[in-house]
DNA sequence: AAGTCCCTCAACCGCCCAAGG
DNA sequence: GCCTTGGGCGGTTGAGGGACT
């Protein structure tokens, strides 16, 4: 039998979005919230998967996501987090607020997994490469998640032999001063690693389905946007913010955020 | 200047899980 | 308990652009 796909694949376009396309979504969830995604496509009237419409929302288009390239300490948190968690990306995600999963998945491929290689630490068992080939003469079993576990523990058991004390170095003193209270504070970071609710969700969960089955609009959460971070409005890259009828913000903010499309126009 | 190689990252794919009927 | 469905996750791909020859 198999199972439904999720979307009709005849007269769903793939690829790169169109800032057209990124338009209609995001009015769409501007104005009806956070629901259904198989029926968004559709009311959006956009001729794509619903699964790609989630994805584009939540990897490139959602208001709290940072841009740019992740900072030192975030990096090295991420390595940190990565020793414990292994390749949980969206676990990892959660611990760095305005982060997505696949971003970090990517800067892992490309930077750090190179950059621990080249300091001969093993990017997988976070042990260094030729401790990691003696462990292999001796016939050690394939890296699984139990053995993740383990070198979790080992990292935490052994704090002069991890993966994050040997990259201190290349942090800055501040880095390190943020490191040394989020990463070395057993306890901080036990209550970090337990499956709370993810940080990076917290202010967006606004504009999940309200409870009267309605989906949610976004008149209720715009104000707690412009109190806290309208700073998502300044990566709109490819369309003018007055597209999605936001002139009533600030003039500061609507300032910044041409400014900042000043910039996206010259990529 | 043109061609090729390499790198980055947005997007897709397939699988898994939880919730609801 | 089984089936269906929606959503989430991790792995992989491929287009685009910069670096190199």
């Amino acid at each position: 039998m198999g199972r439904q796909p999720c979307c009709d694949k005849l007269g769903v376009k793939k690829g790169p979005w169109t800032a057209e396309e990124d338009k209609k979504l995001i009015n769409f969830i501007l104005t009806n919230g956070q629901c259904c995604w198989r029926a968004v496509p559709k009311l959006a009237g956009l001729r794509r998967c619903g699964k790609s419409c989630r994805l584009r929302w939540t990897n490139y288009l959602r208001p709290d996501l940072k841009r740019g390239l992740l900072s030192d300490s975030e990096e090295q948190l991420v390595i940190d987090l990565h020793a414990r968690l292994g390749n949980r990306w969206s676990k990892i995600a959660a611990r760095l607020p305005g982060r997505t999963d696949n971003e970090i998945k990517n800067h892992w491929n490309t930077h750090i997994k190179k950059k621990l290689l080249k300091m001969g630490i093993d990017p997988v068992t976070h042990e260094p490469l030729n401790k990691e080939e003696k462990r292999t003469e001796s016939s050690s079993p394939q890296p699984t998640e139990n053995n993740n576990h383990a070198a979790e523990n080992d990292a935490s058991a052994n704090s002069e032999d991890n993966s994050s004390s040997m990259l201190a170095e290349n942090c800055s003193s501040d880095d390190s001063n943020l490191l040394d209270s989020i990463c070395y504070d057993e306890a901080l970071l036990d209550i970090l690693l337990m499956d709370a609710a993810p940080l990076v969700d917290a202010s967006w969960g606004i504009i999940n389905p309200p409870e009267n089955g309605n989906c949610g609009t976004m008149a209720t959460a715009l104000p707690s946007w412009e109190e806290d971070n309208c700073s998502w409005l300044l990566d709109c890259q490819d369309f003018g913010i007055h597209d999605f009828g936001f002139d009533y913000l600030n003039d500061n903010i609507e300032l910044n955020a041409m400014n900042t499309l000043d910039i996206g126009d010259k990529n």
